[in-house]
DNA sequence: GCGACAG
DNA sequence: ATCTTGTCGC
């Protein structure tokens, strides 16, 4: 039997109505942020989710989970959060040390439907989420100027929304496309993604659980650490 | 109809 | 990066 993607696309207009798009009134400076990455093992059969806690300010890796699940479903734009959500969701479940923001790897409401994988996760698992995209999937922007930290407005021209940032994170590269996922204003959601920046193009806690998900060196010297820390 | 299209 | 699938703008 096939995916019913009338079925998830219904399920996300739903879920879209339930979205809070300004600050929870319990959200303060949080002293734990999380960050979210998955990748794929044995041609896209098994998928990987990795979630980090990272301390804040301070951009120590406080813990990580990484969990491996058979691949339920196939990329389709528009419909991630699908594919991705099962490992993450059980990954969140083994973390201990929960974080009071979690950012995620994927557009939050800048969505066809407002409802990214970042709006998905902070809606089903009730946590201010932000999506921290690399590319655009919706909504229309001017060109960013190259200088760091210059950002525009991601706009869905239909009916004339500010859907989410486009910012140029560090410069000679791409900018990412930062967009509230739930419990959190876009004003917010652009400016703790650019507290997170610590040199890099990615914000910390993507950029850790990029490493973790993909076992890059950043996460070798992390185990490293810790290592240490512990020894 | 054709190209784009989070990961 | 890919893609059978859908959805959007042009
Ligand atoms: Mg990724």
């Amino acid at each position: 039997m096939s995916i019913n993607l009338a079925q998830l696309k219904q399920l996300q207009l739903d879920y879209a109505h339930r979205i809070i798009l300004h600050d929870d009134v319990g959200f303060k400076t949080p002293t734990l942020i999380g960050g979210t990455d998955v990748g794929f093992e044995n041609n896209g059969g098994i998928t990987r989710a990795a979630i980090v806690v990272l301390s804040y300010p301070s951009f120590e890796l406080v813990e990580y989970q990484v969990v491996k699940i058979p691949t339920t479903m196939p990329y389709i734009p528009g419909y991630l959060s699908f594919r991705e959500f099962p490992a993450l969701a059980l990954a969140w479940q083994k973390i201990t040390c929960k974080p009071e923001l979690l950012l995620v790897d994927g557009q939050g409401v800048a969505h066809p439907r407002q409802f990214g994988i970042a709006s998905h996760l902070g809606l089903l698992l009730d946590i201010p989420t932000i999506g921290v995209a690399k590319r655009r999937l919706y909504g229309q922007y001017e060109p960013v100027a190259q200088v760091p930290l210059s950002c525009q407005p991601l706009l869905d021209n239909h009916n004339n929304t500010l859907i989410g940032h486009v910012l140029r994170s560090k410069a000679k590269c791409n900018p990412l496309f930062i967009s509230s996922g739930h419990r959190i204003s876009q004003r917010s959601a652009l400016n703790w993604v650019i507290l997170c920046l610590n040199g890099y193009r990615l914000p910390e806690p993507t950029r850790f659980a990029d490493a973790v998900a993909s076992n890059k060196p950043l996460f070798q010297k992390l185990l490293a650490k810790s290592a240490n820390a512990t020894a």
